[in-house]
DNA sequence: ATGTAC
């Protein structure tokens, strides 16, 4: 190990853990050119490679590397929270209709396609402007993009870097929100822990929110599919020493290394545009039911990226690259990378928990760049695999269950729904009780489903 | 996560 290896957690988390949290961190933690550590979130789990929760920083003046499998095969992958400006009490007696409205309007599933289809200009403007390009073609609001990571737009994406078969994958499948843990859920706000934030955030209690969660579809997925390969390949040319196969990397002054990055960050781009037009497909449904109501966004984060940041490394600021797989960016007060209207307060961070239990809001704090590059949780996290979920739980019993609780599921796979029965996550509270405690970021306010669009 | 195998 260059650096050690911190794993964020309290006993109960520990004691459940999946051993190869241990041993992958462990391993990160011996990639060329790592900096202070490898973190583990509270949400860690078995992941390839790296594990889903990890968080490491590489500096390029050491020897520094960009990692396939430290961003995940879902790149960008992330959650949009939008106001609707709804009370609890105006949504229930229309929950079915809504329900209906929304799983009408944004196709989800397995291999979902859409009614957009990207020629080679219309891709080529995606790849490269991401949510801007989408609201260019008419699917959003000039106000959104101040309130997404990036300004809406990653810079330094190059097209010319994604595949065509990454983008054959992609060309139907813009504005559609794919399967496995991917959601589009109605929420009210539960309750609030920090009123001041919560206020800055527009969240009271009973408001209803739509949350989206989903990343870059299969260009993001064919991005990491060929990358692993050809940095698996190129490992040996480059004399790094793999612990692990799936640890596959490249130097960041690399051409296979610049290659990935330029690729990785179009397909920010993908999810930011994808996350964008389903906003917009949302809007269209939720009017169907509520004509007059208009939905803002609160924000949009990322949880699966490599990003170029400034950090301080013994009190001297240095350009890292920071892997967050399954890790949510933490931006405390006063960043400025943050839009003006959060600077006082801090990032907000928008993180799912499993179906039918809740979500949460958090803020990045001051102590956040202490404790590991200004990341926290990303969800729950998985506690067993969906194998044994779907040998434990049945899906159609799991959608009665919630209905007995006044929760909607609508989705296209019973299968899918057992695979992400509850009881196969953490406990969403436990984990962000110890984010806020270990001082990774601070609790704002509770949400809990009422409607759940499952993909 | 994923045209759940190429």
């Amino acid at each position: 190990m260059r650096v050690p290896a911190v794993i964020y957690a309290d006993a109960s988390l520990l004691r459940d853990m999946d051993q190869k949290v241990y041993e992958q961190i462990t391993n990160v933690a011996s990639l060329p050119g790592i900096v202070e550590a490898a973190y583990a979130m509270p949400d860690a789990h078995w992941g390839y490679g790296f594990p889903i929760g990890g968080v490491a920083a590489f500096d390029p003046d050491q020897g520094g590397v960009v990692s396939a499998g430290g961003v995940g095969f879902d790149i960008s992958c992330g959650v949009r929270t939008l106001h609707t400006g709804l009370q609890l009490a105006d949504v229930r007696p229309y929950k079915q209709q809504l329900a209906d409205a929304l799983y009408k309007a944004i196709p989800a599933g397995v291999g979902s396609k859409g009614r957009i289809h990207l020629n080679h200009d219309l891709m080529h403007g995606m790849l490269t402007g991401g949510a801007q390009w989408a609201l260019e073609q008419g699917w959003g609001e000039d106000s959104d993009l101040e309130r997404m990571e990036e300004g809406g737009r990653m810079v330094g994406a190059v097209a010319s870097y994604v595949s065509p078969k990454a983008r054959e994958r992609q060309k139907d499948e813009m504005g559609t929100l794919g399967s496995g843990n991917h959601y589009l859920e109605v929420q009210r706000v539960a309750e609030v822990y920090d009123q001041h934030v919560a206020n800055v955030f527009g969240l009271r209690v009973d408001d209803v929110v739509i949350s989206i969660h989903c990343g870059s579809r299969g260009l993001g997925h064919q991005i990491g599919t060929e990358f692993l390969r050809d940095m698996a390949i190129a490992a040996s040319q480059y004399r790094i020493d793999l612990p692990d196969r799936e640890l596959a990397c490249a130097p960041l002054t690399s051409p296979l290394g610049k290659q990935y990055l330029g690729a990785m960050r179009a397909a920010i781009n993908c999810a930011l545009a994808n996350r964008q037009i389903i906003t917009h497909l949302t809007r269209d449904a939720v009017k169907t039911v509520f004509p007059g109501v208009h939905l803002g966004l609160l924000y949009d984060v990322s949880h699966n990226t490599c990003k170029l940041e400034q950090h301080a490394i013994n009190g001297q600021k240095k350009a890292l690259f920071v892997h967050r797989k399954g890790a949510t960016r933490a931006f405390g007060p006063g960043h400025p990378d943050l839009p003006a209207v959060f600077r006082q307060v801090g990032q907000p961070m928008l993180i799912g928990g499993s179906m039918g239990t809740s979500s949460y809001v958090l803020c990045g704090t001051q102590e956040s760049e202490k404790r590991a590059f200004n990341s926290a949780c990303h969800g729950a996290g998985r506690a067993m695999s969906r194998h044994q979920a779907t040998k434990q739980w049945q899906g159609s019993a799991l959608v009665d269950d919630l209905a007995d609780r006044g929760i909607i599921i609508r989705s296209p796979s019973l299968r899918g729904v057992a695979e992400e029965a509850p009881g196969a996550y953490k406990d969403v509270s436990v984990v962000v009780d110890v984010a806020d405690r270990a001082g990774l970021a601070r609790k704002v306010a509770q949400l809990e489903p009422l409607i759940c669009i499952k993909g």
